[in-house]
RNA sequence: GCCAAGGUGGCGGAACGGCUACGCAAUCGCCUGCAGAGCGAUUCCAUUCCGGUUCGAAUCCGGACCUUGGCUCCA
């Protein structure tokens, strides 16, 4: 029975699907640059828990949007004097190369935000006609958050309504006063070619409506997961449930899932600290995609995970081990039963993955299977079954365990 | 200030009331034409601190101390 971490309840909750097919949104990438590890161990975390579901026998549905229009994606493209089009379809294709190299199964949707902007103006519409909208004096439409009562339930956050922002670094009696936040924003002339003629105007999105619209025209008004990382948590996922509950009464997901960031050398990834690693730089200085891999899963995706090139080679001579076992018990013919401990394993891995994906605790049941083979000779028809128990360990993982075959 | 997470051996990381995981690293053997891989053995007074509950606590309770994360750039 999968239990998951709920941020809106803080607990750990039965899985239930609200019907037939799970759906599954999720928050993809900005592609206005390229991802870092720290994004693919969220995106990998998604791609467990998708193919976990589907071993489980639930039929999945998922979306994973594309931002393609925002704030720094504009701003970028403006000073590399590319067109957002031209910038933004770079990233995109960038990205699916690099979800390839990491085995991470294709989502079954990848709205583009900009391409979504007549849904957008839909539920802004409605948002204006049930009261919780407004047009700004400068021809913005605002989300007016005194108008939720929920504001602040997912992040648990007291947190007072108003129009002032708060000042970073002054953490005082003022300090948790919010804003209300953008739907549309009005033209201005750094926008150059970005904008749409609708009828709020001559504008561009705001940041948080884009997942409004795209979940709600993909999976309905009520699914069951939304999945992103911890920082998504306040404004962004705050905002999109303010929007649907405006828009549709309702909160849009029933689970909300969160993975942690990682450090690096045990900080936070930065670039102003120069420990930032995106996949292809890593891949250049000659470490595999799946101990990469490999490292990232090591930690339940709640845990905070330390990211080191010693941890990656590490992780390296893990997977290799495994790979090595494998590869062995295709030829072993020895007179050693390992169904058993196979069999054992595979249930301690299920009830791994049960508690909240602990994907590092399913990692350490398989070393040890690992282990255990490695040290008696089995025969034929076990060494098959085992090999049986390791195609449904990569199943889930995908970790190329077979690579040597 | 508010809200959280966490402190286990040289390192990573399990165990959530009892049998002192496990892996990596280190040392020594075995196997091997060499290399790789593998096997076996060995070493290391590990549970932040102080109380409490208990026959028994890393685990439960209370209190310290410390670390980390979030609080409209961010997965």
């Amino acid at each position: 029975m999968l239990r998951l971490f709920n941020t809106l309840t803080r607990k750990k909750e039965i899985f239930r699907p609200l019907g037939d097919v799970v759906g599954i949104y999720t928050c993809g990438p900005s592609v206005y640059q390229y991802a870092h590890i720290g994004n693919f161990r969220t995106f990998i975390f998604e791609d467990i828990l998708v193919r976990y579901l589907k071993f489980k026998g639930y039929k999945v549905k998922r979306v994973m949007n594309l931002t393609d229009i925002e704030d720094k994606a504009i701003s970028t493209a403006r000073k590399e004097g590319k067109t957002l089009r031209d910038l933004t379809e770079y990233y995109t294709k960038i990205f699916f190369e690099d979800m390839k190299t990491l085995n991470l199964l294709p989502a079954d949707v990848f709205p583009k935000a900009t391409e979504h902007v007549p849904e957008m103006i839909a539920i802004i519409r409605k948002l204006m006609e049930n009261g919780y909208a407004y047009r700004g004096t400068d021809g913005s439409v605002y989300y007016d958050v005194s108008k939720f009562r929920y504001w602040g339930k997912l992040s648990h956050l007291k947190l007072k309504t108003g129009k002032k922002k708060i000042k970073r670094d002054e953490w005082g009696e003022e300090s948790a006063i919010i804003s209300d936040f953008a739907l549309w924003k009005s033209y201005e002339k750094e926008d150059r070619d970005v904008f749409w003629e609708t009828e709020f105007g001559k504008g561009r999105p705001g940041w948080h409506i884009e997942c409004s619209a795209m979940c709600t025209k993909y999976l309905g008004t009520r699914f069951d997961m939304h999945i992103g990382g911890v920082d998504n948590i306040f404004p962004h996922h705050e905002a999109v449930i303010a929007q649907n509950f405006g828009a549709f009464s309702e909160n849009p997901s029933r689970y909300w899932l969160h993975s942690r960031h990682l450090m690096v050398d045990g900080r936070k990834m930065s670039k102003s600290a120069g420990n930032f690693y995106i996949l292809r730089d890593l891949l250049d200085r000659g470490y595999e995609p799946m101990a990469i891999k490999y490292l990232l899963l090591s930690v339940n995706y709640r845990r905070r995970l330390n990211f080191t090139l010693e941890g990656l080679v590490e992780a390296g001579k893990k997977l290799e081990k495994i790979q090595n076992a494998i590869e062995r018990l295709k030829y072993s013919n020895g007179g050693d039963d390992a169904e058993k401990m196979a069999r054992k394993t595979l249930k301690n891995f299920e009830r791994a993955l049960d508690d909240n994906l602990n994907t590092g605790k399913a990692l350490k049941v398989m070393e040890e299977l690992t282990d255990e083979i490695s040290r008696i000779n089995p025969d034929r028809e076990s060494s098959e079954k085992t090999l049986g128990t390791y195609r449904v360990f990569d199943s889930i993982l995908g970790l190329g365990l077979f690579k040597l075959s």
